[in-house]
DNA sequence: GGCAGAAGATGA
DNA sequence: CATCTTCTGCCA
């Protein structure tokens, strides 16, 4: 459907994430809005009883058969269509591929605040009020009286918030609308606005302008002053810029407007969040050496290319990727096309802004979350008329509004934050493909621990990679200990430090070092662990840990991928030890710990609790930085980010927390996560020591990461997945059901699994794992069960999902409660 | 999702 | 019967 040619009617899809209503309606397009009207057009609409705003996304030059009275749109609300056809184009592949709801899809193309919201506002027909009440034919119940008595006061009264106040007033409130003394107003309101500011112009043709300059008197000579300088300056300049250069008062102004010099105007002001930044010379780009050379040649003859490519460049940090996202964006500008650099949000510093900012200036549009909102939307604007070319955000910016795309950069693409967790659940880097696709743009994932997905892509032979050198020389690599805490508890140790780590915190207190603890985000769910022997339960069949629940008095290990279900035991299977119990630590008791056993350490505790509040997270680690602190203790979140020069001790207090999360992705996590803080004390001069507490040091997982060997470590878990059939080698569909009634989402599952299992009766299309409990099974009140599908064929299997999805949505509305599916869920909860 | 109108539920 | 509450269908 072509937006050029313009059919009567409009598709459109209206603003209500609801399943009954996704579907595009039909609109009349009135001849005020003719051209005006495009595919990715938000508008006005009828929608029943009330007013919505809505997309379009498509023309058509009938109505659907069976629909009588057609409306009307009602209004449209951007001058510029805010979406492109790609766009729409791109939100409609996200309901295929996600499952989402089209308007879920549309929205999240939009930068937060761009939403209309429509209400009823009530006011007082007084002319005719005055008028019934003269003639004192019609009474007026007491709380009919209250309604009047309210929108007399003069104050606006809406009507969804009147009627949540006092429902009660539902029947007087309609009585008094058919009587026509109150009327309905429709009011539509959006979060952010455009920001106008008043500016000055001065039109007036050269001999006019003359001539009113010798009319005005010599004692006023600072308005003739201002009045040239505004001439001078150009066609409209802010008052306010004004008043600044000229050191002038706003009445000089006022006294050439009222003279007929000056014109007042409105003008939109850019709320810019680096004004005054960055506005010197812009940086030449760095000599490349010659690894980085071959990677940018690669990327720009890409892009030369014209078509649809992937490229992986893994590297770690500190071997000069941005340097080679650089030049690739100018070779991309060079083309005469358009660059997306994405970056996960906790990196995305100010540091990171400033090194595109130096070199490519105003070019840059930021967007990101601690921008206020308004920031956000006018960095979207520009990206949208074109006055940016290169869009540099978190996940999000992945939708900026680019036209002639070339290149698309994912830093640290393995970053779980790539994923959105709300509706609709995409994951950016399958989004930026679909845009690369379309626009045969290339595609660049920067990392240094590739995902499995991104070098299973490769091995595939989906895209190239290339391989920057580890590091300057492998001399800096930092010494990495495994230490294997079973025989600390064979040795009497019992605390949560090692020998050897309590002896190395010590040592760098003493020696005025700095020294960072990290502590995985404590497990939502807990699992058993030998002390012995470092023996965890597992799952016979996915191989996942088993979770220990307690309920009822019973102790059972579940898997919550297969539902297999076996008692706990209170010896160790493997050692008959009987120090095999749940494990588990938090970052406070941790804290607790450090300040009984070194008392005499300052000690930063960064988690969700302390980091709760905005600007915390900088903060802490800026405290840090300035020697604050001797010791700083916290979750991955401080992995990234700053640099700490005088950090010479990094603790991993227990790697088994990573490694035993029920989930498949488990070894993945604690390689990278362990790969991470190892490049973390390496950086820097002083040497850098890593030690890596674990009960299972013999876990390839962490032995690979001691060697820094990516390769052998994928080679060992693409196996692993391919032997269970686990993403990559598949994408996994999680549905979850919630409801107060633990019977009630039982049912749906199994229901929803008994359903999909008749429709998928071959396994080569996919393979639905039976329902079980989530690893969180009860959340704020709600239980929650789980359904895992394993997909093989994604395209043969997804109307079979959507079928079966919407027929449980539905059931579980109709109940009170709620189904969701996550396609490739990051983390299974 | 949310609104109107209908159909029950409660109290005098 | 008036009023409050819950249910049901539908929106172009
Ligand atoms: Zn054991
Ligand atoms: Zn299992």
């Amino acid at each position: 459907m072509s937006g050029k040619v313009k059919l009567p009617f409009a598709e459109v899809i209206v603003d209500i994430h609801a399943r009954e209503v996704d579907r595009p309606f039909h609109y009349r397009i009135p001849e005020a809005f003719a051209g005006q009207v495009h595919v990715g057009t938000r508008v006005i609409v009828p929608f029943g009883p009330r007013r919505l705003e809505g997309y379009v996304i498509g023309f058509s030059s009938e109505p659907e058969p069976d629909v009588k009275n057609i409306k009307e749109i009602l209004d449209v609300l951007d001058e510029q269509p805010p979406l492109t056809e790609e766009l729409v184009k791109l939100a409609d592949w996200m309901s295929y591929r996600y499952l989402s709801s089209k308007a879920a899809s549309v929205q999240a193309l939009f930068p937060a605040g761009v939403r209309a919201r429509t209400s009823v506002r009530l006011t007082l027909k007084e002319d005719v009020w005055n008028k019934l009440r003269k003639s004192g034919s019609v009474g007026i119940s007491p709380k009919e009286q209250q309604i009047l008595d309210l929108l007399a006061e003069g104050a606006p009264v809406y009507k969804d918030k009147l009627l949540k106040d006092a429902p009660g007033l539902k029947a007087p409130l309609q009585r008094l609308l058919r009587l026509g003394t109150v009327e309905e107003k429709h009011e539509v309101s959006q979060a952010v606005q455009t920001l106008y500011i008043t500016a000055v112009s001065c039109t007036l043709r050269e001999a006019d302008f003359q001539k009113a300059m010798d009319e005005i008197p010599a004692r006023a000579f600072k308005q003739k002053e201002v009045a040239r300088w505004i001439r001078m300056h150009g066609p409209s300049i802010p008052v306010r810029d004004v008043l600044r250069a000229t050191h002038t008062t706003y009445s000089t102004i006022n006294s050439l407007v009222r003279k007929g010099i000056l014109v007042l105007s409105q003008v939109e002001e850019r709320r810019n969040p680096y004004a005054n930044r960055f506005t010197g010379e812009r940086e030449r780009p760095l000599a490349l050496t010659g690894e980085q050379e071959q990677a940018y040649r690669l990327i720009a003859s890409a892009m030369a290319a014209g078509r649809p490519d992937r490229i992986l460049l893994q590297g770690v940090t500190g071997s000069g990727k941005t340097e080679i996202y650089l030049q690739s964006i100018a070779a991309c500008m060079a083309q005469g096309r358009k660059a997306i650099v994405l970056v996960p949000e906790i990196s995305l510093t100010p540091q990171m802004v400033e090194r595109f900012k130096r070199r490519f200036g105003d070019d840059v549009a930021v967007l990101h979350s601690r921008l206020s909102q308004g920031e956000r939307y006018d960095e979207w604007k520009r990206i949208r008329r074109g006055t940016a070319s290169i869009v540099v955000g978190a996940r999000s910016a992945v939708f900026a509004p680019l036209e002639n795309l070339g290149l698309i950069v994912i830093d640290e693409e393995h970053e779980l934050s790539y994923k959105q967790e709300e509706q609709p659940k995409y994951h950016a880097r399958e989004v930026a493909w679909q845009r690369a696709l379309h626009h045969g743009a290339v595609l660049v994932l920067g990392s240094a621990t590739p995902s499995l997905e991104t070098r299973f892509m490769i091995e595939r032979g989906e895209g190239r990679r290339i391989l920057l050198p580890t590091r300057f020389n492998k001399k800096s690599l930092p010494t990495v200990r495994v230490i294997d805490m079973r025989q600390e508890l064979q040795a009497g140790n019992r605390s949560m430090f090692s020998r050897p780590l309590h002896h190395l915190i010590l040592d760098r207190l003493a020696k005025q070092e700095q020294i960072i603890l990290f502590l995985n985000r404590r497990g939502y769910s807990s699992f058993i662990l030998c002390r012995n022997c470092g023996y965890v339960a597992r799952c016979p069949d996915c191989d996942i840990s088993l979770t220990y629940h307690k309920a009822h008095g019973f102790e059972v290990l579940r898997c919550h991928y297969c539902g297999h279900s076996e008692p706990s035991v209170s010896q160790c299977p493997s050692c008959s030890s009987p120090h095999i119990r749940t494990f588990g630590t938090g970052t406070q008791r941790v804290e607790e710990e450090l300040n009984k056993v070194f008392p005499a350490a300052r000690v930063i505790r960064m988690d969700v609790d302390t980091t709760g509040t905005k600007g915390s997270h900088e903060r802490l680690l800026q405290q840090f930085r300035d020697g604050q602190a001797d010791i700083l203790l916290g979750t991955q979140m401080i992995a990234k980010g700053l640099d700490f020069p005088r950090v010479s001790l990094v603790g991993v207090i227990t790697a088994d927390t990573s490694l035993n999360l029920p989930d498949f992705r488990a070894a993945e996590r604690t390689f990278q996560l362990l790969t991470q803080v190892a490049g973390r004390a390496g950086r820097h001069e002083t040497e850098g020591v890593v030690l890596v507490q674990t009960y299972h040091p013999e876990h390839y997982a962490i032995q690979y990461a001691v060697t820094q060997d990516y390769e052998d470590f994928y080679r060992q878990e693409i196996e692993i997945r391919r032997t269970l059939d686990n993403p990559p080698l598949c994408d996994l569909a999680v549905f979850t059901a919630q409801h107060e009634n633990r019977a009630a989402a039982e049912r749906w599952v199994r229901s929803l699994e008994k359903r999909l299992r008749a429709e998928f009766h071959t396994a080569s299309v996919a393979e639905v794992l039976p329902a079980c409990p989530a690893p969180i099974p009860k959340l704020q009140g709600k239980h929650r069960y789980h359904l895992c599908v394993k997909v093989r064929d994604f395209a043969k299997a997804q109307p079979v999902l959507l079928a079966g999805y919407l027929e449980s949505s539905r059931l579980a509305r109709e109940q009170g409660g709620t189904i969701t599916i996550d396609v490739n869920a990051q983390m299974i909860l």
